[in-house]
RNA sequence: UCCCUGCUAGCUCAAUGGCAGAGCGUUCGGCUGUUAACCGAAAUGUUGAUGGUUCGAGUCCAUCGCGGGGAGCCA
């Protein structure tokens, strides 16, 4: 096992004259007359570790098996670089080979790869520059999330993957059951027995953990959770997933404007904190995949977040002069055309719309006083739109009840939702954001599927 | 799901309906320190699938599959 220290990222920073082991993948090799360079990576760093090996050092037959894609050891001593590139670099003693990789057949060269080729080899393109750098940036990126709220007092809730309360409303379920698909249970009606399913009832995959987390936010103030989620629509986008993280944090004692006030904080901090962690990785993404994406990320950390009513916002969108694909009015919701307008042209920064036409927002949305708006909020980032979606609850017993009859809901499904707002209610506030977009806002990449491991999509679920 | 678009060598792409091409990678050779190295040579093809039109289809038509962009749904 390596130890801390014996990282490659170690040993670039390591002392000149000291003997060390290197284990990793060979990127690429340069042969000249009476010298080789061999480029090592380990995932530990951007920066390859350079590997000198002067003619003759290092036995014939391990040389030509030390290709690119190999997995090897080297052992050697550490020196100063006498080029231009990297300070250091390891003169060769030793390598020994732990996997050969046949140069005829590896895929990855150094150049030249489109994004959806490397996602076809989703097993090797962790290898590569640009898959390594989105890598290390998610592991960045989630730690940041847990400090930020950690740091905030927050407690993490586990809330559920798997549910049959059938009642979060947030989009198309998959369905989760052991019965025989083949030949399944009937009722006497003819229709799918579901007591005889797993849980004694239909059973789904989450598709948002704000009800539970709710649930803890009364009872730990506030709270949060981080976990995948589960949307059956058949979207087919650059930016949707079947399966996704998404962060939910939900605060007790908290209105609209500590809500807001939390999620510009929490953005400002979990960005800043990979510029510091990532400067390698991002100047990266900077150079090779979007040469914006430094400045907008400084940008968001240094400056407000504007604030914008939802009537406001119909009201410059309907004097821009533009003519839209979808009409601007008041009652209907924003398009991303619309949005798009407001964060990349009016605004240039990410955008925080609130308050919203009840009818398009949904049913646990706190009521505004003017009886027309609820107090939703929607924060928009230039280019990819909707970052986070959340509100202030509606915490009236007999408000959220008339809400639920009114929109026809399952009233019986939502009793523990009610009791919670029978038995020592408060008024509480909280958002989602899904982790993905937050990665393509800070990785400058262009489709969703290369933010995340293994991407699930509508007929894809590969790896 | 809808609209547009693409699918040719391992990869990225060319090819008026008329001989299947290049760059990169790979292999071999050269080069005294390279940085997406450089120079020379060679090998590499069921043109996504199935039908159809045609003397002749990579090219035109139909259906299907897969990818990309946009839209809807949303995070």
């Amino acid at each position: 096992m390596i130890h801390k220290g014996e990282y490659l990222r170690d040993l670039l920073r390591g002392e000149v004259g000291k003997t060390v082991h290197a284990h990793g993948w060979v990127k690429t090799r340069r042969d000249s007359k009476g010298i080789s360079f061999i480029q090592l990576n380990d995932g530990s760093s951007f920066q390859d570790l350079q590997v000198v090996v002067e003619a003759g050092s290092i036995p014939e037959e391990v040389m030509k098996v030390t290709t690119t894609g190999a997995c090897v050891r080297v052992t050697g001593e550490i020196v100063a670089s006498p080029a231009a590139g990297q300070p250091v670099e390891l003169k060769a003693k030793e390598i020994a080979l732990y996997g050969g990789a046949d140069p005829a057949t590896y895929p990855l060269q150094k150049k030249g790869h489109t994004m959806e080729f490397l996602r076809d080899i989703a097993h090797l393109r962790t290898r590569s520059n640009t898959f390594g750098a989105v890598f290390r940036v998610r592991n960045a990126l989630a730690h940041a999330i847990h400090s930020s709220f950690q740091e905030r007092g927050f407690v993490y809730v586990h809330t559920p993957i798997i549910t049959a309360s059938d009642c979060e409303g947030a989009g198309a379920m998959f369905q989760v059951t052991t019965l025989d698909m083949m030949n399944p249970p009937r009722t006497d009606k003819g229709e799918m027995d579901y007591a005889k399913d797993f849980f004694g009832k239909p059973a789904f995959l989450t598709v948002s953990g704000q009800l539970n987390a709710e649930i803890f936010a009364l009872a730990f103030t506030n709270v949060y959770t981080f976990g995948p989620t589960f949307r059956a629509e058949n979207s087919n986008t650059p930016r949707h997933l079947s399966e996704f993280w998404m962060i939910e944090p939900e605060m007790a004692f908290c209105d609209l404007s500590g809500n807001m006030e939390l999620a510009e904080d929490f953005l400002k901090y979990t960005i800043k904190s990979v510029m510091e962690a990532c400067p390698d990785d991002l100047d990266f993404f900077n150079k090779r995949i979007d040469n914006t994406v430094l400045e907008t990320l400084t940008q968001v950390v240094e400056s407000r977040f504007e604030h914008v009513t939802y009537t406001e916002a119909v009201r410059i969108l309907e004097k821009s002069g533009r003519t839209w694909e979808f009409p601007v009015f008041w009652g209907a919701d924003l398009q991303s055309e619309h949005e798009r307008y407001l964060t990349e042209e009016t605004f240039k920064k990410p955008v925080i719309v609130t308050d919203y036409p009840k009818e398009i927002k949904a049913f646990y949305m706190r009521a505004n006083e003017d009886g027309k708006t609820v107090r939703a909020m929607d924060v928009l980032a230039p280019r990819i739109g909707e970052i986070i979606g959340g509100s202030q609850r509606e915490e009236r017993y007999d408000v959220l009840l008339d809400k639920i009859r009114k929109q026809d809901l399952n009233e019986e499904a939502y009793w523990w939702y009610l009791e919670l707002r029978k038995y020592g209610s408060a008024p509480h506030a909280g958002f989602g954001l899904g982790f993905e977009r937050l990665m393509l806002y800070l990785t400058g990449m262009k489709n969703i599927r290369d933010v995340i491991p293994f991407p699930r999509t509508p007929a894809s679920a590969d790896f």
